[in-house]
DNA sequence: CCTCTATGGCGAA
DNA sequence: TCGCCCTAGAGGC
């Protein structure tokens, strides 16, 4: 589940659930405990979200730094924490206390587990500054400037595809994001980045901020029209692990759902590219395709 | 039971 | 470009 969306949405849940809060931090697994003792007992300040990085702030300029790379998972949930099943590499446990009362009342008890993930460290001020330095603007956060995206992409060779997924130009964007933009914006995954028009750069981070936002409210990746939706067309709906109506993420071999032609995949930089070779070809002319 | 795959990214070659 | 990190679900035998 994780690209951008998934991390702020997460972020959110943490502030709901503990900023405020003296909350008990450990490492059922084993790999944090020295760090989860660091911050055990003591108060969430608040929880970010940079791009696919995650940051709990804990008092006196500590942080927690997670990445949940391919297949980490952060559960948060209402409730007294069950026996740590599995690996559980953080565990963070409301107490109900808090420096300040108002900050706890009203709080149900809460918890949240770890696993999996990529990047579990503590962080100080300045490490996390330098993180979050480095990111590219992140659709998400309202401080972002794509103009710092626009002049990286602008000005490289490399395919468009390879630039949206490239956490230094863009925060936040993963494989499916990237897969569903070029598919809306009928372009082809491996347009030189320096051929894009500044307009067109524009048009698609807008809706990348439109879709993302969504994906923040439903939790899910859902990019089609309307008129392409499963009811409007007439075809089962989607079930997989994402959960959301795409145009051609992981539908190759599978006809376009809007002009039919089989959806095509390829490898690049160790990930896979999903396009339709018809509505997105490499080169289109001024009169175009019809817009998908 | 087994193998394969995945919305990510790092570091070694 | 490849192996690895290390989890979980899907599908094959």
């Amino acid at each position: 589940m994780p690209e951008g969306h998934t991390l702020h949405r997460l972020a959110g849940s943490l502030r709901d659930h503990f900023a405020g809060q003296v909350v008990e931090v450990s490492s059922p697994q084993g790999r944090f405990v020295e760090s989860a003792g660091v911050v055990d007992r003591t108060e969430v300040v608040g929880a970010d979200a940079f791009g696919k990085h995650l940051l709990i702030g804990f008092e006196a300029q500590r942080y927690v730094h997670v990445h949940l790379g391919l297949y980490g998972k952060l559960e948060v949930r209402e409730g007294a924490p069950p026996p740590p099943v599995g690996q559980v590499r953080l565990r963070i446990v409301s107490t109900g206390k808090a420096r300040v009362d108002a900050a706890a009342a009203g709080r149900h008890p809460a918890f949240a587990d770890l696993r999996g993930a990529t990047i579990c460290e503590l962080v100080s001020e300045e490490e996390r500054g330098a993180l979050v330095a480095r990111l590219g603007p992140d659709p998400l956060r309202d401080d972002a400037d794509p103009a710092r995206a626009w002049a990286r992409i602008s000005r490289s060779r490399a395919p468009v595809g390879a630039l949206l997924m490239d956490q230094e130009v863009l925060g936040g964007v993963g494989n499916v994001y990237r897969a569903e933009l070029l598919f809306r914006h009928r372009m082809h995954p491996l347009r030189p980045g320096r051929t894009l028009r500044r307009g067109q750069f524009l048009a698609m981070w807008t809706d990348l901020v439109q879709l993302m936002q969504d994906g923040v409210g439903t939790g899910r990746i859902d990019t089609v029209r309307v008129e392409h939706t499963p009811e409007a067309m007439g075809r089962a709906p989607r079930r997989d692990d994402h959960g959301g109506e795409v145009y051609v993420y992981r539908r190759h071999g599978q006809p376009c759902l809007v002009c039919g032609a089989k959806v095509r995949t390829e490898v690049l930089a160790a990930r896979n590219l999903f396009w339709c070779p018809r509505c997105q070809p490499m080169f289109r002319s001024r009169a175009g395709n019809r817009r998908p």
